[in-house]
DNA sequence: TTGAAAGCGCTAACAT
DNA sequence: ATGTTAGCGCTTTCAA
């Protein structure tokens, strides 16, 4: 059996493919085409079980129907869930998802786009690294939809999807402040993405307000966890009248307690701890380790929405939006 | 700056379409096409940083360069780790990645590979549901790659990638048996497919063979994770002397943590644990679990390249791949 | 209301 | 050794 194209099923039917092809997309009524034409063909497309060739489709139309989505890495369970719920809607609207692991890499980045941009992607969820500004430009001044999501890019005009980072780290470290730690640590990567730099901004304006003294180590990320624990380890060493930790993401959280492991740590007695990100490692931790929890679901709906909404209808000013995270208190912080 | 085609850079040359074509596609030489021109060919391309459109060349020849690939879901650390080792390769050798997650749904499945065999997707990488059958041997007798990992279906012939589950079961039941345990369940989710056969299987054999009591939990999958902790503590409280769990997965071992909790089971004293695949939680929680630990390098590695193969040369015998899992002895079995 | 035909950019059979 | 040309299957302008 091959496969049936458009020009078999208007000859079928004796017709003409224009005909066919109007009423394939909707386009009988604006044609006027006689309903009883409309109906036999429809009939018989249904029938065959015709399916129109995407391929051919996209050559002439410009559009593919696949959304490019780019993380920082689809292994991190942040990134895959929120890939997770990114892929659902789309799906369900009819696009597919073709993704891509960035490492943070400029250059890669940089070369996964052009594939992308030759490839004819309708529109682009990006998880942004830096150096990148040029080539999202250009794609916006091509009309091509880009959200950002987790972070932006300065000097990029697009929409944003994004956590309140600040205020998240801020209200974070004014409770422990309340709890009454005074030498409070905030350990985080080291980093220049918007979203890092914004929770360490939060540590920090609330440690000042307090009038206490900033305690800040920036990992350096490496392939190796071990070297990431060690660096802590290092930390806590030259540290040894800290109270409480803030840690600045899920990574540095879990490479964290294992630092405080290995040193013998007992929390909260010897050290509170909270973490950014939540996970059953937190939940299921003894103590339990109270987190700031991002709301992945208001996330990955957001991005896919405002991406929908720009693919379906150009020329609509650029969103920001940007969502409350919530703490969940647990063990690591009990007094 | 319009988009360059083929038929422009042959204009500009002075050569036919034919001649640009076979110099970018390496089949100069073959075509005895002379030195000095294909020089002067790619001398310009590379000037004017001419990319063949991969659309009209895909519509032409019916390859997309793209490789679906089909987990079960992608937020599943599992899932989402092989994918992104399966993703590093497949864009090193020149092929995109379009995934998405099958939530062991027959119906969603064939549609997903309907869209993808309209889209003429080059190959497959599956982590099969059950009743995929009719749909798959189609594709196989289209010659078209197909590749399974993490499970097969019976009855199907194609390469695949799979642990070597019963034996893992069966041994890491043998050594809670050795370590004089005498009441052992077997924690698991309620499952048809071949891994999860395989694990119950090894579990019985080894009890068996010791001529032990079986304690099977088959976990019903449910979005609502307290329902499934609510089911694991029910089977707790009905089976007051087991001495050792061994879980069958890794959101059995989560959650089954999480039951043993709230139950206030002490580990490895009231109970000993040992679970189905390796993560933080088990590597942090204390006492720290003893984890079956799957080589996910290997299986990601292994499926790839299957699948490279028989993307570069069509026709030899299909390959199954099992491969050794280790398990990782931590504090929770220690007597 | 319907149809003919051009063309999206490429490959490859066939010609020279 | 290089060129001509017919499609791949679809959309869309223009004509009837």
């Amino acid at each position: 059996m091959k496969k049936l194209s458009i020009a078999d099923i208007a000859a079928q039917l004796n017709v003409s493919k224009t005909v066919v092809s109007f009423i394939l997309n909707n386009r009988a009524e604006e044609k006027r085409i006689s309903e009883e034409l409309v109906l036999r063909v429809q009939k018989y497309i249904k029938e065959v079980g015709y399916k129109p060739n995407p391929l051919a489709k996209s050559l002439r139309t410009g559009k593919t129907n696949i959304i490019a989505l780019m993380v920082e890495n689809i292994a991190d369970p942040f990134f895959a869930s929120v890939a997770r719920l990114i892929e659902n809607s789309a799906y369900k609207n009819g696009y597919k998802i073709i993704y891509c692991s960035t490492d943070n890499n400029t250059e890669k980045t940089k070369e996964l786009l052009t594939m992308f941009r030759e490839r004819s992607v309708d529109g682009y969820i990006i998880a942004p690294p830096e150096g990148i500004q040029e080539e999202i430009q250009s794609l916006i001044d091509e009309a091509t939809p880009v959200v950002f999501f987790d972070r932006h890019l300065p000097n990029i005009q697009t929409d944003v999807v994004e956590i309140d980072n600040q205020d998240s780290t801020f209200n974070a470290t004014n409770y422990l402040i309340n709890e009454g730690y005074k030498s409070i640590a905030f350990v985080t990567f080291s980093s220049k993405l918007t979203q890092m730099k914004s929770r360490l901004d939060g540590y920090k304006q609330a440690i000042n307000a307090a009038g206490l003294k900033t305690y800040i180590k920036q990992i350096i990320f490496d392939q190796n966890e071990d070297k990431m624990v060690t660096q802590i380890v290092d930390f806590l060493k030259k540290n040894k009248n800290l109270e409480a930790i803030l840690f600045g993401a899920l990574q540095a959280g879990t490479n964290g307690l294992k630092a405080l492991q290995q040193l013998g740590f007992n929390i909260p007695n010897d050290m509170a701890v909270i973490s950014f990100d939540d996970c059953d490692v937190f939940r299921l931790y003894s103590p339990s380790i109270t987190a700031i929890s991002q709301p992945i679901n208001q996330i990955a709906e957001s991005a896919i929405n405002l991406l929908l909404k720009r693919l379906n209808s150009s020329a609509q000013k650029q969103q920001k939006i940007i969502i409350k995270t919530s703490a969940v208190y647990r063990q690591s912080v009990e007094k």
